[in-house]
This record gives C-alpha cells, structure tokens and sequence, in this order.
DNA sequence: CATGTTGGTCAACGTCTGTTGGCAACGATA
DNA sequence: TATCGTTGCCAACAGACGTTGACCAACATG
C-alpha cells in the first residue's frame, strides 16, 4: 500500500545490498509495535514476521529502542498555514489528519506505544512541539496562547484516534470520514481560532 | 463472562482477616498499572510495593489478569441526566470527568492498559457501553444517533486524559481545570446536543 | 488438648525476553 | 584464484517473568 520509508534525506544512500532486509525489518516492526505496543512487540516476532534471525535486527539496529526509534521516525506532513485560509484551518488539519492515520499503521504504533514507554511519549512530545505547535503559532490569532490551543487541539484529534483506532469504540470505529469531519472541524477550528471563553 | 468483582456488594461482607492485605495490593496494583501499564507492572513490583510476597496475589487474584480485573473495577458515578438541565450537560460531564480523573488514579490505570492489553481495551468498550451510552441516550434529541454522539464526546473527554494525564503534553498539563471547563464544555455540549451536521 | 483453617514466606519450575558471539555462504576486488 | 567485507543463521547466555507447591505460625473450633 505505502512505502514511507524514512527518506534518507540529503546525503546519498550507499545503497547496501541488504537493504530489503533492513525494509522488511523497518515494516514488520511497525505493524508488531502497532498491534501490539512495545512490550508486546518482540524481537523475535518482528523478525519472524520479516522472515529473518532475531540477530540481524541488532546487526541493523543496534537495540530494540533503536528499532523502534528507527521504525517511527515519522513526518506528519502538516500542511502549509500560510496556504490556506485562517479559517479553513480546523477542517484541514482534521481531514489531514484522518488522512494520514488511515493510510499508514506508523501513528497508531507511536500511539499505543507512547502510552506506556517513556521513549514513545518523549517522541510524541516532540512531534507535538515541532510539528503542531508552530502551526498553532501561525494561526492562532494570540500566539501566546498557541500552547494552550494547540494541546486542546491534540486532545482532540488523539482522543479521536485512540476511541477509533485503538480502543476501537464500535460507534467510533463505525464512523465514516466525512462524518468525524463534519463534527471535529468546527471544534478544532474553534480550538485554534475563537477568542479565549474566559475563566 | 462477566466478572464477579466484589465492588460494593450489597451481601454482608465476610470481613476476613486478610482484607487490610487485600486493599494493600490493590492499591499498589492500581499505582504500578497507572505508572507502567500492563506487562511492566509486575506481580514482583506490586508485591514489593505492597509489602507482601508474590505468591499472595496469585492466592487472593488467582493469576494477574484477576488481579487487573479487581483493580480497575471503577464505577464512574455519573450524574444521573434527569436531574440537570438538558443545555448543562455538557458542562456538567466535563467538570465531573476532570474531578474524578484528579481525585484516583485508577483511570489512569485502566487507560494505560487499555491501549495495550485486550482485556483493557474491552473494560473500557463495556464502561463505555453501560455508563456513558445511556446518559447520552438520555440527553441527546435523537436517541438513534446517541451512539455517535457518546463516541465523539468520549474521543474529546479521553483525549484530553490522554494528553494531560499520560503522554503529559506541558500545555496540556499546565491548564487549569477551570480552562479546561471552560473550553470542553461548549465542545460536549455541541456533540450532545446540537444538530446533526450533515455530510 | 487435638485439629482444621487461614495468613504468610520461601524456593523453585518452566518459559520467554533482549542480546551476544561464532560460523557458513555469498559478492566484489585483486 | 585468494582475500576480505557483508549477509545470514544458529545456539546459547543471563535475567526476568508468571506461577506453583511445600512449609510454617497463628488462630478457631471440637
């Protein structure tokens, strides 16, 4: 379905002949640590199901949390805010979002996992902080307060995905797309958008 | 299929001699789940906090997961709906939401299992199911789309748990419960109550 | 007193875990 | 052909896990 393979990015890839391995590797560990989070998640399932030696997973990857670091090394691809106008962004952030959880299995491994390894939930404060909260900060109308929103907006668009995708609420798994959509744009946008309720 | 938890049973307790034990290891069980999960609190480590030996969980729980099904056996006492204005609900779920996740942390608990252990998950579709489902039934006009309207608002209630009391995301940490109040509550309200969107 | 039940400790079991080092086959280079 | 780094499998390690059964001390009841 999807090759999201990390893009090694500028420098050149020495192209090694054992990078099919290394693939198979990187895909099996995200589909275990998905189902299964990290504990759960062995070594020796992982390279099971990518049909090598538990051993050349710590040839390829040092340790098991070099592995996982290495298997969620993920860019959310947030869209532009300077793009789009202020106040489309809620209904764009969800539908990208939705987008992205549905097509690849990477965000629900990082999710059960950052709920009970600290190096997950460390990894998510970082995709948080680099990732949403500049976005916050362009949109946003007072940007003092982009922390403040964009953790609202999290809570949201997480708790969506954790009663979907995870817990897997019948109700909430049944929904359809355009639906979730239609009911959290406004509330995201709202997150991002309208002036502070006041205390 | 059900379980037979002694949570607050109406026969006369046998009050036996052990049961300052018993509440011993429940209540380390319920702090080792929240902090670690599953597969990392240990029947070793609950024994140690609790000050007794391993063999004494297996006799009173039988095996771990008796034990986890004892710990987390949590009433959420929500309001009943028939006593508060329709428009206040919203208002009313979120503060009762924030003070019961404050006041224990065997919500934690059952969080941080139920994203990585089945018998988790399932706890939390069944406390969905009897508790949640058919206050919204009762609150939201069309009780056909009761279903949709209680997984949304617990997507929003869960996420925020999930942001502020698990993955510890600052801006979520750091708001004061009167702010949370003050933004969730239009949200549970609007998911309760308002008009279906359309799609 | 004798006896059975309860509360508790101790040592061990079998299994699974992450991880390691040795060894055989391959591919390129010389 | 000889050499050398790479790719892969195999067997094993030490530790931690859930779980079990033997054993002892205190108590209650006949």
């Amino acid at each position: 379905m999807n090759d999201s393979t990390p893009a090694t990015p500028a420098p050149a890839a020495p192209a090694r002949r054992s990078d099919t391995t290394r693939r198979a590797i990187l895909e099996a560990a995200r589909e275990r640590f998905a189902a299964d989070g990290y504990e759960r998640a062995t070594i020796r399932a992982i390279a099971q199901q990518a049909k090598i030696d538990p051993s050349m997973v710590m040839r390829y990857y040092g340790n098991k949390e070099g592995l996982f670091a290495a298997a969620v090394a993920i860019d959310l691809k947030l869209p532009d805010p300077s793009s789009l106008p202020r106040d489309e962004a809620g209904r764009a952030l969800v539908t990208h979002f939705l987008h992205q959880w549905e097509e690849n299995e990477v965000l629900t491994a990082l999710l059960r996992v950052g709920v009970t390894n600290d190096a997950g939930a460390e990894r998510m404060r970082g995709i948080f902080n680099d990732q949403l909260l500049p976005l916050a900060r362009r949109v946003c109308p007072d940007s003092e307060q982009a922390p403040a929103r964009a953790a609202l907006v999290s809570s949201q668009l997480l708790g969506l995905a954790l009663t979907r995708y995870v817990l897997r609420f019948p109700p909430a798994a049944h929904l359809h797309p355009e639906e979730i959509t239609a009911w959290l744009a406004p509330t995201v946008q709202h997150y991002l958008t309208a002036p502070h309720p006041g205390v």
